[in-house]
DNA sequence: GTCTATAGAGGGATAGAC
DNA sequence: GTCTATCCCTCTATAGAC
């Protein structure tokens, strides 16, 4: 005997799912103008249409909620595929060989390049968690190391050099692409991301000409 | 008839002009953890060690606290001697050579070494700044500009290619620096910056081996 | 030249109603 | 699941005493 006559569907997701993806939205969409130092909860919460008590049922405190917002980032941009839980899915169909890490490398640097917001929120939350006590301080620790060390990988087999000298140049080409992030997000009419890139790539031998144009 | 006892000497700075000093020191101390918006008027007067009301006699706001510390971080260092008005004294009793802009970015950046405090101003504060309605944003758009622009003449010389190349390589360069100055933040004991720096000049071709050692 | 006091806005976080 | 109300703190900036 169902009194209801409401329809009781199943949901992919739930509201509260909904309402905290809203949240994370909001808090990247500030974080990328002002970095997490510049933005208020209540902000963040009158962005996503709520609270900021309401908020807080969500994410217990500030720096939860820029941990899960940096995790929600690379969730919704390619940037996810750099990490190295993702580069080799086990029983891949596909073989995966040391370019295929580059070209993903620069697959992620062209969405990059027409998402400003993106940018901003890596490069001024990268910068503020230089500092020990940043929340986001481990997980950049973390995001690097595992970066460089798939690029490391990549670059010596490319390169059929040491290990060393393939994890300075690896180094090298990550340090350039974030400081190149910071050039575009001052001019992002005159800087080319991707163009500078693939001319540092090519020069240094780990592409070759008109190899690896996204798309 | 002279009937004070005390002597009136001439001193080479006033009070005032030394509080002023303190108060930029105490702000680039802070700044470099947390960034410009990270940090309280509050805090840099207890650091300078007087209130906050004090300070702000010296600076009208924190905008303008924010743009004179920039300002004080590079006459304390060897970064003034990048900026252009600087770079070529008239009259100068030696002759200006294209590799000596490549030699004083060197010594920049063997100070820096030794200075994360320095460093971190920079970092967080040119992340912070990419945003227009920053109060250094100007600031940093000019300083980019300037090195970029004389950096671009001495590749140029230096590999006697076009001025569109050189400006490439510039670019590129300094962005690298950029990027490992933050790498050097996550890791002060492991990443070299003036040894990374030395290897990727000499890779481009722009030193040969074992110059511009800084001393 | 530096202070205390205060205004007035806004911050993070919690309690409890609905 | 979301709100209002509130606590208590900190913020920038100003006024005015000394």
């Amino acid at each position: 005997m169902n009194t209801s006559t409401a329809p009781v569907k199943k949901r992919r997701t739930t509201k509260g799912e909904r309402t905290k993806e809203r949240i994370l939205d909001a808090a990247l969409k500030l974080f990328s103008a002002s970095g997490s130092n510049g933005v208020s909860l209540r902000a963040i919460a009158k962005e996503a249409g709520i609270s900021h008590a309401g908020l807080l049922r969500y994410f217990k405190n500030k720096d939860e909620l820029i941990v899960s917002a940096l995790a929600h980032r690379d969730d919704l941009s390619e940037s996810k595929s750099l990490l190295p839980e993702r580069v080799l899915p086990k029983d891949a169909d596909e073989p995966f060989g040391p370019k295929d890490y580059v070209s993903i490398f620069l697959k992620v640097i062209e969405q990059n390049s027409h998402s400003p917001g993106t940018v901003g929120v890596f490069v001024k939350t990268a910068a503020e968690a230089t500092n020990p006590d940043h929340p986001a301080h481990q997980y950049f620790k973390k995001r690097y190391t595992d970066i460089t060390d798939k690029m490391t990988d990549s670059f010596a087999a490319i390169l059929q050099c040491s290990e060393n000298e393939a994890h300075s140049r690896a180094t090298e080409f990550i340090a350039f692409v974030d400081g190149i992030q910071l050039q575009w997000l001052l001019w992002p009419d005159t800087v080319d991301m991707l163009q500078a890139a693939q001319d540092y790539l090519r020069r240094t031998g780990i592409i070759d000409s008109h190899e690896d144009d996204p798309q």
